[in-house]
DNA sequence: ACCCTAGTGTGGTATAGAGCATTCGAACGA
DNA sequence: TCGTTCGAATGCTCTATACCACACTAGGGT
């Protein structure tokens, strides 16, 4: 049974041999054991070389996706029926993902000089242009979050101008227009007390329960040039934040 | 200048490699530029093949410590300095970092039957013998958390008969005593109220501000087995959490 | 001055082959 | 029946080689 691949300059073999591979555990082929094939089997059937059918393994073990055990095989891990390849996801990917439907309001869309926060952050010098979004986050109609984005002018000149943010999703524009690639982020995350702008664009009740939970991320591209700079309050009664952190190949170094 | 790697029965090469270049990168060399040397020039350096050289510093890229460019070379990231080779860390390693001291004081430790939600997190049946560890958190004598460790007890037996964990990373002995690898986790960030235990435990006003941040986390082992559920309360004055996230090769799925 | 081209160096992909340690089951012997 | 040995399968490391697309530079031609 040989498997059709595309030639030359497509997408490199492995990948291609990646993305079917992760279709076949989504489609629960692997059943219950969730053995995969084995390195020498997928060339084989592939008609690869064994180096190649292993670096898609490799990807897909990179991604948290299976584990692999000496002697044993390549298992699926049970998480990896949710979760696809994305581990840098946005607002709107996260809502769809737990099946709810997003929006956003624009409450804030303009370019602004630099402040001292914005500018260590993002890297550049103080008082450059900087494209600010400020958007009131939605899902099933309910106000979730304020989201604050900051981005140098310079890496996607005209962003707010002449897109409109209230349904397209900030991460599309950014890879399919601008051609950014996210790489790699920095996030952290704080409770406090909502100030009273916030109690009223969250619709919170008066008396209890104001508080927030403060989110602040930096994102930057595949080169190590940050891109955004994100300061965001969520509803704290109405969300959680989820991340999976995988450890790289965790060896102990030696002293 | 020819170097010295360990032979046969040793660390790999390319992890030998990936150590030596991890630590002259932290020593400075490389400068402002952050060039690496490129693979050719290591594979010559370390007398090793292209594909060895590229293995290390792949290695050093997923672990989100340098990236690179094609025609270009491969560069160290800025960020890179402070990290090292861990992503899972624990409380005392992370306190550690911050260059203050950890300390903790035991609230419980005990082993108890699994209840519903731990046996889910857990995966393991209703009413399974648990390890629980309850502790508080200090830095620099403040009460910075209140933590729980769930751990199944056939996992690690003992576990809290023949260790102190006033001193003692839950982390490190689970690594060192019972060869455990952790290599992944899934954590979840909630912003709530405290209540009375809480304030009392983690000093806080009777008036203000008794705002915890709440992070509930799974971690496995390298086999996908759940190692620990962890419920932890941060005091949310004082404590910020962070994480990096890196995109592990992000290529966008054809569809 | 300007543009184009050729060359060199870079990381990324792919092949073919080898030996290693671990795992597991089947065959074997006590 | 029990334990041991052996072999097959598996993932991991490593070598050697090749070609590609991309980035940059130096030269040469206009």
């Amino acid at each position: 049974m040989t498997e059709m691949l595309k030639g030359n300059t497509a997408r490199p073999l492995y990948l291609q041999i990646q993305d079917i591979l992760l279709k076949e555990i989504q489609a629960g082929v692997y059943g219950t054991e969730g053995k995969l094939p084995s390195e020498r089997e997928l060339a084989e059937r592939f008609k690869v070389s064994r180096m190649t059918a292993r670096q898609a393994l490799q990807s897909l073990h990179q991604h948290g996706l299976v584990y692999a055990q000496v002697g044993k095989g390549t298992f699926v891990r049970r998480a990896a029926f949710k979760q696809g390849l994305e581990s840098l996801s946005s607002f709107t990917e996260d809502i769809r993902a737990l099946g709810q439907v997003p929006h956003s309001q624009v409450l804030f869309a303009q370019v602004m000089p630099a402040d001292e926060i914005v500018a260590q952050r993002l890297q550049i010098p103080l008082h450059s242009p900087v494209s600010v979004l400020k958007r009131l986050r939605f899902a099933n109609q309910q106000p979730l979050a304020i989201e604050t984005a900051h981005l140098p002018y310079a890496c996607c000149p005209n962003l707010l101008s002449r897109h409109d943010f209230t349904h397209e999703s900030l991460y599309r524009v950014l890879q399919e227009v601008y051609g950014i690639r996210l790489a790699y982020a920095e996030q952290t995350f704080r409770a406090d007390l909502a100030d009273a702008t916030e109690r009223r664009l969250l619709n919170m009740a008066d008396g209890a329960l104001n508080i927030v939970l403060r989110v602040a991320r930096v994102t930057f591209n595949s080169t190590d040039q940050p891109i955004e700079y994100v300061s965001s309050a969520y509803h704290g009664a109405h969300y959680e934040f989820q991340v999976s952190l995988r450890a790289v190949r965790a060896q102990v170094m030696l002293p």
